[in-house]
DNA sequence: TTCCAGGGGTAGA
DNA sequence: TCTACCCATGGA
């Protein structure tokens, strides 16, 4: 099976796998050398397709050696636009990043498509892992994830994302035990199930239209997303007027501003003028400082980059 | 051992 | 609305 698509004309896809970890989370595996992105992506609760994502000249190009039923070709197609924000339009972005001493380099790039998961769920899974703990042990968490829930292949040889009715199955005890996701597991387990029941509607929220504020709102009805899980979704979503501030943020400020006092009004008073990129505009800085610190995002390793930042030592 | 990591929930003021 | 305290886990 081959799927090919056209991209927008300031695409690129080394900054739209590269810039933002979630491409070294399960189940996507980075090949730096070959450039491409091998992931599996779910169809439903018994069927997932292992794919190969590369995107020569102006295309992306998805490959499987397996047969596709026709439905499933149409899921892996969404499933692949949503990942590389295909259906976004950041040339208003790049237009005030060429304006900018401080940001040119993220224009010429065309930084600003972070990689997503092929679903919310996956997404907001992945983001609850992410919290308060180093980014080794997120990985850990995801990898577990998929190898004890996710979705098998025909020919079994790798898992697609779990889906929200597979999770819900499990006690989160065991999701506990085994994927070693500690608190973390009784709000995974709980929005799995209210998902698999019905009680959430997780299409209601990738399509909110309203206000980045009664979006953030929205999904902090979900117990386990506070301020930065709901602010960095938001982000996931394709909103970028709302800063996620983390201990990261935090460090990232005081070394950058010695002597600005930090507090988070400030910092949004800081990148007030990039309304409404705020976020893309932190997430450069931000991203610039690891390759200065780590060399170039597509040399990383999900374990090598989280040795690097732990023993930075903050 | 102790600290802390890309926090969040809850109770009490 | 703000603060203190607790919550699993694992690496340094």
């Amino acid at each position: 099976m081959r799927i090919v698509m056209a991209t927008p004309m300031d695409f690129a896809f080394l900054s739209a796998v590269c810039t933002h970890g979630f491409f070294m989370l399960a189940p996507n595996h980075w090949d730096p050398r070959r450039q491409r992105l091998a992931t599996t992506i779910t169809i439903d609760d018994s069927t997932a397709v292992a794919v190969m994502i590369r995107a020569p000249d102006a295309m992306v190009i998805v490959r499987s050696d397996e047969p596709i039923r026709k439905d499933a070709r149409a899921m892996i197609r969404l499933a692949v636009r949503r990942m590389l924000r295909l259906d976004e339009d950041l040339s208003p972005f790049h237009s005030l990043c060429r304006q900018s001493p401080t940001h040119r380099p993220a224009g010429r790039i065309r930084f600003g498509r972070l990689l997503r998961s092929a679903t919310l769920f996956e997404d907001i899974v992945k983001v609850i892992c992410t919290c308060n703990v180093g980014w080794t042990h997120t990985v850990n968490m995801v990898d577990k994830l998929v190898e004890h829930w996710g979705i098998p292949t025909a020919d079994g040889t790798s898992r697609g994302f779990p889906t929200p009715q597979r999770l819900a199955g499990i006690p989160a005890p065991e999701l506990k035990s085994k994927a070693r996701l500690g608190y973390r597991a009784d709000f995974i387990h709980r929005l799995a199930r209210d998902i698999a029941e019905e009680r959430m509607d997780l299409s209601a929220i990738a399509n909110f239209t309203g206000p980045s504020e009664d979006l953030m709102r929205l999904l902090r009805e979900c117990k386990g997303i506070g301020p930065y899980a709901a602010a960095h979704i938001t982000m996931l979503l394709g909103r970028y007027d709302r800063l996620a501030v983390d201990t990261e943020m935090v460090r990232f400020f005081k070394e950058k501003h010695p002597r600005r006092k930090f507090a988070p009004a400030s910092v949004e008073k800081y990148y007030r003028h990039w309304q409404p990129y705020q976020f893309l505009a932190y997430w450069f800085e931000l991203w610039s400082d690891y390759v200065a610190r780590h060399g170039r995002s597509e040399q990383w390793s999900a374990q090598g980059i989280g040795k690097a930042i732990t023993a930075r030592g903050h």
